[in-house]
DNA sequence: TTGTAAGCGTTATCAC
DNA sequence: GTGATAACGCTTACAA
């Protein structure tokens, strides 16, 4: 693929190409007869700037990193993350930034995050998901490249995820309201810090309103998916003294499977048992019954993800100690608490 | 941020950069002693080759670029596309290759989708959802970047998509073999060429059949979304002079909404009208009944995007022309056409 | 086998 | 205002 250069162009002209540089980039002033030439040859001969050419003498690119590793079957297919990065993705881009997804390979060369990063210029890193324990992510982070997450991970580097806490109590209250006082929780797996936080809350909240319950009331589940809460909830149901009245569940899916299993074993949900669950996935407004969730804010947590990142690229130092953002959560009712709530289509 | 280059290590060592350069490509032979110093030296001094530079001599990158254009609230969240992208990604990043979206803005200005490609020097485009209509693409896609597209639109490059024709056929015959035959199809809107084809081919399938049912049984929904199956539903059972037995939905979305729909009307599904779907989504297993539907296969569909891409990439000329990919689909059973299908958690 | 030097397409630093 | 020219870090003839 043979490229038109500044040089054809000045050649063309008759001027030097430094100053055809300056013309298109309006780095200097440059006479407007000139300028106008220069600019109509261009567009005219189809000349667009070699982007490496221009990232070799500025030593850096306009690259955007982003860490999206597909652990646990949480790939692109996610709808949370995907809403995520679709967010951030707009943003950033429409501050003229561009997106590559971080490798580790380079030809047949195996490099790691850092080092791919560095031999690209990349300017600033997202992560989004990963490889657990992935100690390379460490030197990455620990590195003059910028770089925030948007899960909540066990690396010091600056976050933006949901208020759990916040949720978890939006939750509670919403029992709490129609008096209901024996709430179960099923909690998201061990190695989860989100679902941790939602833990911590949880027993807070029982503890502060005096509502202390049956330790069985509480459990954790051992993956992510249906069959997982499905398990939980029937953990919970045997191993209880006194049927919960409600259970609030650390992830949609999780209340997904308990809804199953609330009703394999004869109970009917919200009759019997109330639930509310985390996230607000599309399936939310589609079981039966539709479940009250918290909804967790996909748009807002990219776009917040986009700023301060640029901002971090940008110098502000402070960003770099420890920021740890958190967006609101909001509750969406629906029939799993209410049987008498009409969905809409 | 300083890096450091071959120069630095040819200076440490005695030699000269080229010999360097030699030595880490393993382009010509050098002394193994040489060798083995120049690696560890550049080991030791944290040595990452400088892409920029690499893409600026060789003229090309190893970069792929990927369409991604959240049109018609189909964005990253969408677990189709997603799920395609995210096997297309693993599978072109393990032989090498990179990935970028591609964009159109480079810091300030705007540039088409070809001139930002040409200005990186992206080596292969993946065309995952676009903006409708777009005339940009027409000039990328006859341009001598190789371009193939997950999604069937109206360009002429190499397209990899579910066989629907195939599946449509798997649907009938399925509804057939329980002697069901008065079958209405809700299709996909207008502008889909995948619903076109799934449209025309209950038609043929009919038509070969001499199944010939009332024209009322035939609706085209508005939208992609729940309640535009829901509408389109209601429009047809409103309309036709005989309740269908079946209907062959063009999708799952709109499958779920068809369902709620006779719901609402008093039917049952699928006791009074079963039902099938399209895609086999994550909720497809969820709803209440669950729904039969033909499932793609969306990793297939990505790594063969990747294969391909590669292979054209490579040179193969014959795949530029018309090359049309059909990923095989299959019937998965569920309760909406079996009510006493058991079904799995 | 290794060194010298040219060149990739820009931008930046001098001069004029 | 504009033109030479050096420099960015690498690969690759061409010599030695």
């Amino acid at each position: 693929m043979m490229m038109v250069t500044i040089y054809d162009i000045a050649k063309k002209i008759g001027c030097a190409s430094s100053t055809v540089s300056r013309a298109l980039n309006g780095t200097r002033h440059v006479s407007p007869i000139l300028k106008a030439e220069i600019e109509e040859t261009a567009k005219e001969m189809g000349y667009v700037a070699n982007v490496a050419a221009r990232n070799l003498i500025s030593n850096q690119s306009w690259s955007i990193g982003v860490i999206y590793h597909e652990s646990l079957e949480i790939g692109l297919e996610h709808q949370y993350f995907g809403g995520i990065l679709q967010a951030f993705k707009t943003y950033v881009e429409d501050e003229g930034y561009e997106i590559t997804f971080v490798s580790r390979r380079a030809g047949k060369q195996k490099l790691s995050y850092l080092e791919w990063c560095k031999s690209r210029r990349i300017i600033g890193v997202l992560i989004v998901t990963i490889d657990d324990k992935d100690s390379e992510l460490v030197d990455l982070i620990e590195s003059d490249i910028p770089v925030v997450s948007v899960n909540k991970v066990d690396l010091n580097c600056p976050t933006i995820v949901s208020d759990n806490e916040a949720g978890t109590v939006l939750a509670m209250e919403h029992f709490l309201n129609k008096n209901k006082k024996n709430i179960g929780h099923i909690s998201l797996p061990e190695n989860s810090f989100s679902g941790k936080e939602r833990r911590d809350t949880y027993k807070k909240f029982m503890r502060e309103k005096n509502l202390e319950v049956d330790d069985n009331l509480l459990v954790i589940a051992s993956g992510y998916k249906c069959k997982d809460g499905y398990e939980a909830a029937v953990k919970m149901i045997e191993d209880s003294k006194v049927l919960p009245e409600a259970i609030y569940v650390g992830a949609d899916m999780l209340a997904i499977g308990a809804i199953r299993a609330l009703n394999d074993l004869g109970y009917h949900v919200p009759e019997d048992i109330e639930i509310i669950g985390f996230d607000d996935i599309e399936l939310a407004k589609h079981i039966t019954p539709t479940l009250t969730t918290i909804a967790q804010d996909k748009h807002r947590i990219g776009v917040e993800a986009g700023k301060l990142l640029i901002n971090y690229m940008g110098g502000d130092e402070e960003i770099h100690n420890n920021i740890n953002m958190r967006i609101p959560v909001s509750l969406v009712e629906r029939k799993s608490t209410n049987s008498s709530f009409v969905d809409k289509i």
